[in-house]
DNA sequence: CCTCCCAAATGGACTAGACCAATGTCCGTC
DNA sequence: GACGGACATTGGTCTAGTCCATTTGGGAGG
């Protein structure tokens, strides 16, 4: 059975999305016996809705609806979905597909030896149907075979994983760097050359360790930024 | 009295101090009593720490200490701090500080009208004495009235806010955006011109909602970068 | 009519105990 | 020796209740 408190999660988030902005939440007291919870339980599900931004609390008043979420900054792992929370649709078209033998950096990267096969895909990546990002996915070709390009013009990579290989993706580290767009990513993403832009490396893996994926991406900088809601900081040492 | 899980997260950072990467924290049941506290209570306690990410709990087994800490991104409060994360230690020197009147869009930022005075501070911030950073300072006059640059050469500008006025900072929004240098920066960051960089612009409110500073911050993109690990990415409303 | 204070309502913290779920070990079996 | 299952250990969740801290509104008193 799935914990209790994530399906108390989604009854609130079920809850406060038919309620307006600043609205304040039934106490925690009526609350728990209605969703026939102890309060403590209650609680911890309205701290995974707090935590997503989505309710405030204010000791002593009321648990209350937050404004329209503010992205939390890095935990981008799919492009459309980030998209979608910005209020873009997006859309995507491959630029090129193919297999080639892993150099010694992609096979480091990818955890393999050198010179085995690797499943290659450039993609454009679009946001209202204006260039936004080019990524270059890296897969093992162990992990998915037969990839080709046709297949992740619409679906989600990751999807696919999971659909017809059956990966589920357990985590991954990314880098974000500063960069300028060189001459080919100019053209594609159709700014200047040198234009400002993000550069983001992720590797992901599966649930037991192996690396699924690495993708480099270039996003342009004069349509892409990050927002974060600042906490009070209570930072590593210092409950003061 | 401050809450005892923050004390028992600080025990358990003391601990941890001593132990060796990867070595297991004893069991739960044993730490609970040899604190003084119930179980619930020690676990809150760890999981502050988990969440700070140097521990590692495994269900079955037990919970352990996290290698290197891997930058959580864009919880960026201070410079100091964050540099301190990173394994630098960080210098400012101050370029110039004085006072002017607001124009309409800093008046926007700072949410006080046009023409009132602004202190305004402009710091270079460097890591293990290499530049690193333009940071520009903006405080609203009557929040800080007779700030100026000397104070800011070593202090931290929170403890000076909240030693000598008394102000607790309580959250604010940053963004971040991709930029490159120009002339003036490029200069000062000893970088060549039109070197990639990054942009934060950070607006930081006090308790009473007031605005306390605007500040612009460039940071070199050769030697600033973002490293974030991703979760299993339990998103909005997908808990499968 | 205004001010100040207090009490009710609300979220925050904590407890002691119960049971569940994942893990790893150890031992018997083959 | 290799396999497999029972079991002890460990973290994960949940409960029902107590007490604390903060906020807020309304009533007493000026």
């Amino acid at each position: 059975m799935a914990a209790k408190y994530l399906s108390i999660r989604d009854q609130i988030l079920d809850l406060i999305a038919e309620m307006d902005v600043g609205e304040a939440l039934p106490p925690e007291r009526t609350l728990a016996p209605q969703f026939g919870v102890a309060r403590m339980t209650l609680r911890r599900g309205i701290e995974e809705v707090v935590r997503e931004g989505r309710l405030k609390r204010k000791h002593g008043a009321g648990t209350f609806v937050a404004g329209p979420k503010i992205a939390q900054g890095l935990a981008v792992t799919s492009f459309s979905e980030d998209m979608r929370q910005r209020g873009a649709t997006p859309s995507s078209r491959t630029l090129d597909a193919g297999e080639l033998s892993a150099g010694p950096k992609l096979a480091k990267r990818l955890e393999i030896s050198t010179g085995e096969p690797v499943m290659r895909v450039v993609r454009l990546r679009l946001a209202d149907d204006a260039p936004m990002a080019v990524e270059t996915l890296h897969v093992p070709g162990r992990v998915a075979p037969d990839l080709d390009g046709s297949a992740l013009d619409d679906a989600s990579f990751y999807e696919l994983l999971h659909e017809d290989y059956g990966i589920v993706l357990a985590g991954g580290v990314q880098t974000i760097e500063a960069t300028v767009t060189d001459e080919p990513e100019s053209e594609i993403l159709e700014v200047p050359l040198h234009s400002p832009a993000f550069l983001f490396e992720r590797v992901s893996r599966a649930r037991d360790g192996q690396v699924v994926e690495f993708v480099r991406s270039v996003y342009r900088g004069d349509r892409y930024q990050f927002r974060v809601e600042l906490q009070p900081a209570r930072g590593p040492r210092d409950p003061s």
